[in-house]
DNA sequence: CGTATTTGACCGGCGC
DNA sequence: GCGCCGGTCAAATACG
């Protein structure tokens, strides 16, 4: 499998899309995710991936050779999703300095319930409403419910559109597919996925661009309620990408060649790696029960299931 | 046998 | 009110 570097999208005029130029993406050599600049009382980006400032500040974690520099143009909407066939390959382009400003990375406030909760009480002159005032105001208040509820179930949700061949890409969490559906007007069906996890509603979205085939819409909706298994392994001491020059008893070597936009499996398939070795320093680790006992991780929720797919399939 | 995926049915929102 | 459409459910199926 091959990414390619992505630059050609365009904007919808009514959608607050962001894209961000492949080579401020901080997949280049030496550029970090952590040059960005997002503002941090917001969710951001990354956050809304689930990836904690103490992974994605590890330089070795997001270093990549020059030659799978791919990075994906990033599109974040607040509000609407990505409508991948109405996204023809055409231009626009905004860098990560434009990014900065976050106004799209901003998770929108949502009012709270409280009106609701006045709903049937402190009517102190009710007797002498007439019906046709006690119809109106049910009618009004099952509107305002309505309303209420509609916000309510507005979860933060942003996009991102990624050249692949590969449909599902990997990032570190692990979902459940329940549902696809066909897209009006498009060949390619829409795969819904919930993540794994019994406390966290984190959907996902994961679609073909109908303009450009080659191009995968993926939209997440809503914010996990935990780490990532990924991003605990990163974040644990002795589980951080070490120099496998220096020995370290029990550690997990994780590959230093990492990015978050490219899945586990690919990673894997990745000529950077070694994949057998991988998956057995996966086994090593999670065969640590000390390590994995606080956390009430399992293998499952460590190794993405297309690697453990990739391993049974041997 | 347990778990993940598939897929048709169902539901609610929305426009006409 | 009706039909379309997006999203979700859940039984059936596949798979290890």
């Amino acid at each position: 499998m091959k990414m390619e570097s992505y630059k050609d999208i365009k904007m919808e005029d009514h959608h607050p899309m962001y894209f961000i130029d492949n080579n401020n993406f901080g997949v280049t050599n030496h550029s970090l995710i952590s040059d960005y600049n997002i503002n941090t009382s917001s969710l951001g980006f990354m956050e809304l991936l689930g990836f904690h400032q103490d992974f994605y500040s590890s330089a070795s974690v997001f270093e990549l050779p020059k030659e799978e520099n791919y990075c994906p143009a990033v599109c974040v909407s607040e509000e609407e999703e990505v409508k991948p066939s109405s996204v023809a390959p055409e231009n626009q382009i905004i860098s990560s300095s434009t990014i900065a400003t976050g106004n799209v990375l901003n998770t929108p406030s949502t009012p709270n319930c409280s009106s609701i909760s006045s709903e049937g009480h402190g009517d102190a002159d009710g007797e002498v409403e007439n019906h046709e005032q006690q119809n109106t105001k049910t009618k009004q208040q099952l509107k305002a419910k309505k309303t209420v509820s509609q916000k309510k179930q507005k979860e933060p949700r942003f996009a991102f559109m990624t050249k692949s061949e590969v449909d599902f890409l990997e990032d570190g969490y692990r979902w459940r597919k329940y549902g696809q559906k066909a897209v009006k007007n498009s060949p390619f069906p829409r795969n819904y996925y919930r993540c794994t996890n019994a406390t966290c509603n984190v959907k996902k979205r994961v679609e073909r661009c109908f303009s450009d085939p080659s191009i995968v819409v993926t939209t997440y909706e809503g914010k996990h309620t935990h780490p990532s298994p990924m991003n605990m392994m990163m974040s644990r001491p002795n589980c951080y990408p070490i120099n496998p020059l220096l020995p370290s008893p029990g550690a997990f070597t994780l590959p230093m060649q990492f990015n978050i936009n490219q899945s586990f499996n690919n990673l894997a398939m990745n000529n950077q790696l070694d994949h057998a070795a991988f998956v057995a320093q996966g086994r090593r680790f999670c065969s640590n029960t000390e390590m994995l006992g606080d956390q009430g991780i399992d293998l499952q929720d460590l190794m993405p299931s297309a690697v453990l797919k990739h391993e049974y399939n041997r």
